[in-house]
DNA sequence: TATACTAATTATAACAATTATAAAGTAAGA
DNA sequence: TCTTACTTTATAATTGTTATAATTAGTATA
C-alpha cells in the first residue's frame, strides 16, 4: 500500500521533471505512511534523525513543489500552522474540537453542491473543501461529564 | 438591515456580559456592513480614521471575543491571514482562485453529510465548514484566453 | 564513467500575522 | 458619583513561513 503510493509518487516526480532527492523521498515516504496529517514542523522533526543537516526551508520548499504537482494538499484550519495530506482518493476530514485528532471519512455526493454554486454565482468551479468538527469518541466522556 | 443586525449583536454582547466599548461597536458595525470578509488588518485600517490610537491587539482581542460568543466566524484559507465573517444565517463561500473574491451562496442540505460522518467515525458532530473554489465571471475571460 | 549544467539544499536572515505583557483608561452597576 | 473589574493601548515577543546567497548534488550527455 505505502510502497505502491510511494512508487506512484516518484513516477509523478519523474514525469513532471522534478528531481528525486533523498530529502524528497523521505518527506513523501513520511507523508504517505503517516496517519497524522503532519505540520511542516512535524515532518522536519520526524526526519532530523535521518537528515541532521536538513533545513526547514527544504521541507517547505518541497511541500510547495508537491502541492504544485498535485501530490499533496495543504489543510488550513483555525490553528496556527498548516497541515499536509498526501492525496490519495478523495476524502474529507472530521476534526476533534477537544484533542485536535483528524479522522478521514468518505462521502460521495458533494458534486451537486458544486453545480448549484456554479449555477447561482456564475463561477467556473474547480474544487471544494469541507471539514466537519465535533468531539471524538475518546473525548466525549470528558466533555460530557459535569 | 445593518441596524437590525447591529442591534442584535449588541444585545448578544449585553446578555453574555461583554462590555460594549466604542471600539467593539465600530468593529461590529464594520463587519456587518462590509461585504468583503475583511482581515484583521482591513478592520484596523478601516477604523484608524475614527480611532487613531486603536491598537491591532484590540482588533484581535475583540475578534476572539466575538468568535467565542458566536457572532463572528474565522475563515482560514490558504493565504497568510485569516478573514472574518459576521454570522447571519448559514451560508457558504465560493472563492475565486484568480482574484480572491469571495461570494456568499446558500445550500440547505449538508446536514446529511454530518450524520453520515458521525455514523462512520463515532464523533459527536458540532459543525462543519465548506468552501468552493473556482473562477469568477469577471476572471473567466482572462483565464480562458490563450 | 567523467563532465557540465541546472536545480536543490543549507544556513541564515527577513517578514508578517498573531499573541503576551503590563500600565493606563473606562464602562457599568452600586 | 464612585468603584472595580474589564478593556485598551503600546510594545515586545513569538511563531510560521519565505527570501537570499553560497554550497552541494542530480541527471543528461558525451
Amino acid at each position: 500500500m505505502t510502497e505502491m503510493h510511494l512508487r506512484d509518487a516518484l513516477d509523478t516526480l519523474k514525469s513532471t521533471g522534478v528531481r528525486i532527492t533523498p530529502q524528497r523521498h523521505a518527506i513523501l515516504e513520511f507523508l504517505i505512511q503517516s496517519m497524522i496529517h503532519p505540520t511542516a514542523d512535524d515532518i522536519y522533526r520526524a526526519l532530523e534523525g535521518k537528515f541532521p543537516n536538513m533545513s526547514v526551508a527544504t521541507v517547505y520548499n518541497n511541500l510547495r513543489v508537491f502541492k504544485e504537482i498535485g501530490l499533496v494538499k495543504e489543510l488550513t484550519y483555525g490553528d496556527s500552522s498548516s497541515r499536509f495530506d498526501f492525496v490519495t482518493n478523495d476524502h474529507y476530514h472530521i476534526i476533534c474540537d477537544s484533542c485536535g485528532k483528524i479522522v478521514d471519512f468518505h462521502y460521495p455526493g458533494l458534486d451537486e453542491v458544486e453545480h448549484l454554486a456554479s449555477h447561482v454565482t456564475g463561477f467556473q468551479v474547480n474544487t471544494h473543501r469541507m471539514e466537519i468538527y465535533g468531539t471524538c469518541p475518546t473525548c466525549i466522556p470528558q466533555v460530557t461529564k459535569v
